[in-house]
DNA sequence: CGCCAGGGTGTTTACGTAAACATTGATTGA
DNA sequence: TCAATCAATGTTTACGTAAACACCCTGGCG
């Protein structure tokens, strides 16, 4: 107990101690096929036909293999079975964290996609993202019961000659631009970006602010880029970027600073949590949104539509971004072969309550 | 490509189709240890001595092997390695998704916490919390290449009898009252619950009202309990707790409801979401927080400082949970025991700034 | 000087499955 | 009627690893 348990307050309400229940006959050489076939009075090869559902067993002998299964309790050995056929149905997801909402996302939709596919997803969170930490773990994904990788993280950082993929491994990598080296397959951040621009350019604004995501992410760099060139294209002033880490303090941060604009009228924060922090600063200072300032978000997270006010936002299509890795994935796989080049998913705006036209021009 | 894009503007936007590039000589029969050996010149016992670092390998012959082995590009075959040892260095979680933050943050910590012990984490996520779909995932569970399962999800859903547990494998469930049973690892709900309600009682409220989470929750059903109990033990009246389901949306309609009581001062959300959505129908009807009424949340998701204003909230250590879920499992693994009872790890208050006194009785 | 101990290495074997091949027995067609 | 055929099942083998055991050689000690 004193090593399940800190702290007065959680001891005293803690349950009793965990009894420990010696497990009886554990493990009493699992069941195999040989076992089963003896009780069935039939050769392990037909136990192994019927599990796996081949044709040409009669249906009697069918019946008595399952029901020798049933009473034996016989699962088969997935380490054999991937001995023997060199292919584990699993898929290796290796990224840096799942703080953030898109890995999040993505990792479930891969998951739940993979699942559909009769594939597993295995997980191998890298600590922090440096070179030897990623390099270590794609060698343990090596050795591990993989047969597909899909990276989610900055590819910079496993390229650079220095990482050597596992060989017979297919590969899909996410926020990255080495459509040339790897299958990517990513949201469409430039369209996004773009979009949400023209929206607040559509709305009269005179020009639009922009609070960043970090300078290491590549999703964060190519919606700076489509805002700047958005921008452009539309022959208005480009503001200074406001320099962001995707996390809602940095957009209080940033929103701080742009209490100093009082030309200020109009916001596209690279993701929704920083838009919250935005809110957050300009609601203190009596900013009110969106009659003074109109901000839009990116990403489309769930409680985006219950902030103060209820955050306009580009919708990232997370389900369709996990389906197409799994496919992308699953296919190399089967067709044995390595695809390059960039798959992008389209993303679309969410109309909510932070966007209005500029207030009048005084 | 037109299977890769879907919609007119992505498309315009889209790169190159992607190559396929025919992998050149793709399962050439992968190196084993044999092929090592050969070029070592030695047998291929010395290797599995070198690459599992045993003792009793005169340094020049490792050398050479390891040599062999970084030539030839060997990596150790975990199907094999799995099927001799009888372990897969692999726990499995089953959960139903990752939308709710503390499935996810918890499931951080165990990977991470696994990853440290040498563990894979292999994700196995049940579409819809019925029976016969946990059914299955554990039935998938037992052939899939894993030693241990934690189960993060209602645990009635998987006894009631019908569900058997895989055999020689390890559980540790989550969110559970099944400590009789299984080995449980949670949040010390009640406790924290208790520190939120005295929290804003001690802050001079007569009473305080409920937003619940689900009912199929047993932390939500534990929250609900311990708020209902301390108001009790304080000898205050009980209001009627406002059912909500986790989300945002679900506090914002409890929100509402709480406009229509004039006297409420004082509102503990089950979850920050819920406080968020709370917070944003106070704020539309012009409710000020805290001067009005003090909202507590219940988690401490990383943008609960940033909401408006600032939610002062219960912080659960998923960090914690994590490791001890996995220390749990592993611990029953390498001990060969069953374990029972229930291990609770202590939260503790955030204080920030949506709480404060009530305002004075009119 | 010879024997034993033990470190270093090689050989055999088993893990559970499933492909490939072998066998059996019944049916079909000439 | 008998060979050819084929469906149903059995037998052998290999997958890559690592435990168990066998072997050889060196060095120390009686």
């Amino acid at each position: 107990m004193e090593k399940t348990q800190d702290g007065a307050a959680a001891r005293r309400r803690a349950g009793p101690a965990p009894d420990l229940v010696a497990r009886p006959a554990r493990r009493p050489r699992r069941v195999s096929m040989a076992d089963v076939a003896r009780l069935a009075g039939v050769s392990s090869q037909t136990v192994s036909r019927v599990s796996n559902g081949h044709p040409g067993v009669v249906e009697t002998t069918r019946q008595q293999v399952l029901s020798a299964m049933k009473e034996l309790g016989y699962r088969p050995n997935s380490a054999a079975r991937a001995l023997k056929s060199g292919e584990f149905r699993t898929i290796g997801v290796i990224l840096f964290t799942l703080s953030t909402t898109g890995n999040v996302r993505t990792l479930e939709a891969i998951a739940n996609s993979a699942a559909q596919q009769g594939y597993a997803t295995t997980l191998l969170p890298v600590a922090a993202p440096t070179q030897d930490q990623v390099r270590g773990a794609f060698t343990r994904l090596g050795e591990l019961a993989v047969d597909a990788i899909i990276v989610i993280m900055e590819v910079h950082l496993l390229d650079a000659g220095t990482v050597t993929l596992p060989p017979n491994v297919s590969v899909v990598v996410m926020d990255s631009d080495a459509g040339d080296r790897y299958s990517v397959v990513d949201t469409d951040q430039a369209g996004g970006a773009r979009d949400a621009v023209r929206h607040l350019l559509d709305l009269g604004h005179e020009t639009v602010w922009h609070v960043t995501g970090p300078a290491e992410s590549f999703s964060a760099q190519r919606r700076t880029d489509a805002w700047r060139a958005t921008l452009e294209e539309a022959g208005r002033r480009v503001p200074p970027p406001l320099p962001g880490d995707w996390t809602a303090e940095s957009g209080y941060q940033a929103g701080l600073r742009l209490l100093q604009e009082p030309d200020c009228t109009a916001v596209f924060a690279a993701n929704d949590q920083m838009a919250l922090g935005l809110l957050r600063a300009l609601h203190e200072h009596g900013r009110r949104v969106p009659e003074e300032i109109s901000v839009v978000g990116f990403d489309d997270i769930p409680d985006a539509g219950s902030f103060t006010p209820p955050l306009t936002t580009i919708h990232q299509d997370f389900t369709e971004v996990g389906r197409r890795c799994v496919e992308g994935v699953l296919r190399q796989l089967r067709t044995d072969t390595m695809e390059r080049g960039t798959t992008l998913v389209p993303t679309w705006m969410v109309l909510r309550e932070s966007t209005a036209p500029p207030p009048p021009r005084e």
